[in-house]
RNA sequence: GGCGACAUAGCCAAGUGGUAAGGCGUGGGUCUGCAACACCCUGAUCACCAGUUCGAAUCUGGUUGUCGCCUCCA
């Protein structure tokens, strides 16, 4: 297994620290608001790689946290009147539901900053005592220069840093020792909640807790460290020099960013999408015209380190896409029922032909988790399914290529249920009843309006030899 | 100003030395009462220029264009 590393920027043959263990972190959201389809990117492409380790067998401990103190919670809960606490409860609980829709893996943990306070002060605590941080009148500081290999992960230069061209001073902060240096924990003010601390009564800064969490939840070394590319620096730059200082141990043996999801601005251009843009688009809104599975598909079409642009023409592409996947699996589903017996010598040969389709799709994944070319094994095999079987195939065969099929998808996260179990209600039975009548009776008019009216009401029907088939718009 | 990424058919997108996967769409056909599904057929020499090589989309240099980071941001 071959996974790009940020830090040396090669892809590099995949060695857990611990046999047949893997430790992953990324860094979650801050809940200030619904997230937003960007966000969404790093959860998919990482639950997708999660999905292919406890494919490959590993033991995965995967943690990905929640930032629910922060000064943008603090300005939207004076804004709404509510406390920060409350904002963030409650877009925590929308997240949860959005990661739901995009089937998101439950098997992860999802801790909060606020609930690692004073894990976070014995970090500072010991950052201070080692001398790589300081306090000054209740703000504590991190000394970058303190910290040799400060730069390594973003490529930057120190000097370079603080030559460059930042037009943007940051106001208040001139008893930092260093421009470069950057807050540990801040002093409350006014009308903000804070915690006691051996400074002041205040909040830790953002860079802090990432480092605390993956350090109580993983330990102090793990095995990859993802999130998006524009938190590599200052933000994983920032945790390497708390973590490698406070542990005295390297951080994260792998750094996995995905790039950015583009969506076309008014110019007709196409841009980052981000919160502080102000060009975004919520996965609840997405989730209003599509189900979540067909965003999640539309992100695996793409390698995840390259950037992606967002439209609704590209959504019904993968809309399309996908329905024909899950038609497949609707149509396996019908065959298991229907077929008996062992899988024939013919049969045999193509299962060996479809499980070259899986290890297609494996090298695929194991290449820095190409997940393109991974979805196109996946349709090569839906095509061979489709042109390999039919109502004289043994039922061994057809529970075999389901089985295929369905682990293949599993990896990817897409639902394997087709919703063909589902009951319908008894007009529309009765609807489609009637048109099976119609039907026999040759009165096709009535058979094509009652076809039409059930269109109106989502439901799409096929006629085939075994009678007919239905499937939600 | 510093650092970095990208440029492949109508659209999306793999492919990093041996003459271009896959999906969507388009058009034609088979199947179907019709439709849908499915299947068959239908499409590019890889931004431009120069170089290395027996051979390059793939390596090197340059040009143009797009995007990102350097400041909160997935």
């Amino acid at each position: 297994m071959k996974i790009y590393n940020t830090l040396t920027g090669k892809k590099e043959e995949f060695v857990p620290l611990e046999e047949g263990k893997v430790k992953i972190y990324v860094c979650g959201p801050t809940v200030y608001n619904l997230i937003h389809i960007g966000n969404a990117r790093p959860m998919v492409i990482f639950d997708t790689v999660r999905r292919y380790f406890a494919y490959k067998g590993y033991d995965v401990t995967y943690v990905s946290n929640f930032t629910d103190i922060d000064d943008k919670i603090i300005k939207k809960a004076n804004e709404d009147g509510a406390d920060a606490a409350e904002v963030a409860t409650h877009f925590i609980e929308e997240c949860n539901r959005d990661m739901d829709g995009l089937g998101i893996g439950k098997d992860m943990v999802h801790p909060l900053a606020t609930q690692v306070i004073p894990e976070m002060i014995d970090m500072i605590q010991t950052l201070i005592d080692k001398g790589y941080a300081y306090e000054s009148n209740g703000t504590v500081y991190y000394r970058v220069r303190k910290f040799k290999c400060y730069g390594k992960l973003s490529g930057k230069n120190i000097d370079d840093l603080e030559a460059g061209h930042r037009d943007i001073k940051v106001a208040g902060e001139e008893n930092k020792e260093d421009n470069l240096d950057f807050v540990l924990w801040k002093p409350k003010k006014e009308g903000e909640p804070a915690w006691p601390s051996p400074w002041s009564d205040g909040r830790p800064g953002w860079h802090i807790e990432c480092s605390v969490m993956a350090k109580k939840y993983l330990g102090d070394s793990i095995d990859i460290h993802a999130g998006g590319e524009d938190l590599i620096f200052p933000h994983h730059e920032n945790e390497i020099a708390q973590s490698e200082a406070a542990n005295g141990v390297p951080f994260a043996k792998y750094w996995m960013h995905n790039g950015f999801l583009r969506i076309v601005n008014k110019e007709g251009e196409f841009e980052k999408m981000s919160k502080s843009l102000g060009n975004f688009l919520t996965v609840r809104d997405v989730s209003e015209k599509y189900p979540l599975e067909v965003l999640r598909f539309f992100m695996l079409g793409a390698h995840y380190r390259n950037p992606i642009n967002f439209s609704d023409e590209l959504m019904e592409s993968a809309a399309n896409g996908l329905d024909r996947i899950k038609t497949c699996l609707t149509k396996l589903e019908e065959l298991k029922e229907k077929t008996a017996g062992s899988a024939s010598d013919d049969e045999k040969k193509n299962l060996e032909e479809a499980d070259a389709f899986r290890s297609r799709f494996e090298e695929a994944m194991d290449d820095d988790f190409n997940t393109a070319d991974a979805v196109a094994a996946v349709f090569d095999l839906v095509k061979f399914i489709n042109t390999n079987t039919d109502d004289s195939s043994s039922k061994e065969y057809a529970d075999s290529l389901y089985e295929i099929l369905c682990s293949l998808i599993g990896v990817l996260g897409l639902s394997t249920s087709t919703g063909s179990g589902e009951l319908l209600d008894e007009e529309i039975e009765g609807l489609i009843n009637e048109r099976n009548e119609a039907r026999k009776n040759k009165d096709f008019a009535r058979a094509d309006e009652i076809r039409d009216l059930l269109i109106d009401k989502g439901i799409i029907l096929e006629d085939t030899r075994d009678g007919v088939r239905w499937k939600r718009r």
